[in-house]
DNA sequence: TCAAGAAAGATACAATCTGTATGTATCTCA
DNA sequence: TGAGATACATACAGATTGTATCTTTCTTGA
């Protein structure tokens, strides 16, 4: 007597399984480079499901990094939730990113394929979370007049565009320090535009 | 009687004929939804063409982001090369950059698809001159004692970053004042961060 | 409880697209 | 001038995505 598993259950299993090889294949690999084959070959299933489950290969992939997003937006939000200005907020939730950013997996799906594939597609609206947060953040700094820019969305732009890069450096070494070193130049970059 | 052309300069024909609608179908499209077939349908080749002078597609994608990164490179000198101090180069430098890079054409190939298609390959190679001139003028102007931050290297890489965000941001809008409100928050990151 | 329908997944196939192997015409140069 | 190199065309093999269709297993309402 073969499964007795309910739909629902069964559903869950073929997407966890998918979505977690997809996952380190499109990280390790890069998403034109990972064929839908390849993703499902050692699950016990046919590409059949993974089109049935996903509709096609992007919308794995889409899936994959709303995932990833998700993690990435929960842990700078247990590191700030029980803090209590804007200030600290903004200073620590930059720090988590960074953190946040150093699993290997996270790196080149995020910063690298997300944009590409996603191109003009839905990126837009996934990134658009995250760096919401960044900017809500600096334009309560620059209304309470603790940060002084000539313009918010812009400095938002910088401040992210920093973090991303800087991100990427911190991973690309093996130097245990340089997460410190990254996280003390943001620090710097913030409070030397202070008013 | 056909053509009577030099090979040389068949050569420089067809390559240059194949770069230029590359280079148009890769900014607009992406390097994945371009087809080698799309790139020479109306050039009056064919594919064997395209794969004998570039061997293969990736081939043809690497010689127009060297030409993009050049002339990137290029219009940074001239605005920079009258200049007298290390301190002007790079302040007019980074502009220079948020100038160049409002081509419209430029930045989906040099932000977006570069980084992805040229992954682990030779786009730390290419992208490492034009980095590498930021760095250096951020050395030097630690050495001299202009600048002060915890680490010149990170520091680079976070103004990198900046630059490439803000890039982003204003070729992203049409409102023509952006490019300047850029350039003031580039210049007012440096300037902070002077001794 | 059971029959009808829905959902999960398998299988087979069509449509592309890349890259290669081979053939042909034109140019170069000793 | 003729042998070889070079530029390019043509034809084809291989891989990959997506779709259409079928089977099996669960779900649900009478």
């Amino acid at each position: 007597m073969p499964t007795k598993l309910t739909k629902a259950e069964q559903t869950r299993r073929t997407r966890r399984a998918i979505l977690d090889r997809a996952r380190q294949l499109f990280a390790a690999q890069g998403y034109a480079a990972t064929g839908t084959e390849e993703i499902i070959s050692e699950l016990g299933i046919t590409r059949g499901a993974l089109y049935h489950q996903f509709g096609d290969k992007l919308g794995v992939f889409r899936a994959v990094i709303a995932e990833v997003y998700d993690e990435i937006t929960a842990h700078i939000h247990t590191q700030i939730q029980s803090l209590e200005t804007n200030w600290e907020q903004l200073l620590i939730g930059c720090k988590a990113f960074l953190e946040a950013a150093q699993q290997e997996e996270l790196r080149r799906l995020v910063f690298i394929e997300a944009p590409a594939v996603l191109a003009a597609d839905d990126l837009v609206q996934i990134d658009q979370y995250g760096f919401g947060l960044l900017y809500q953040a600096i334009q309560i700094a620059v209304d309470e007049g603790q940060l002084e820019v000539s313009d918010a969305e812009g400095f938002a732009h910088l401040v992210n565009g920093s973090l991303n890069e800087l991100a990427a450096w911190v991973a690309q070494s093996d130097d245990p320090s340089r997460l410190a070193t990254a996280q003390a130049l943001v620090e710097a970059l913030l409070t030397r535009h202070q008013r």
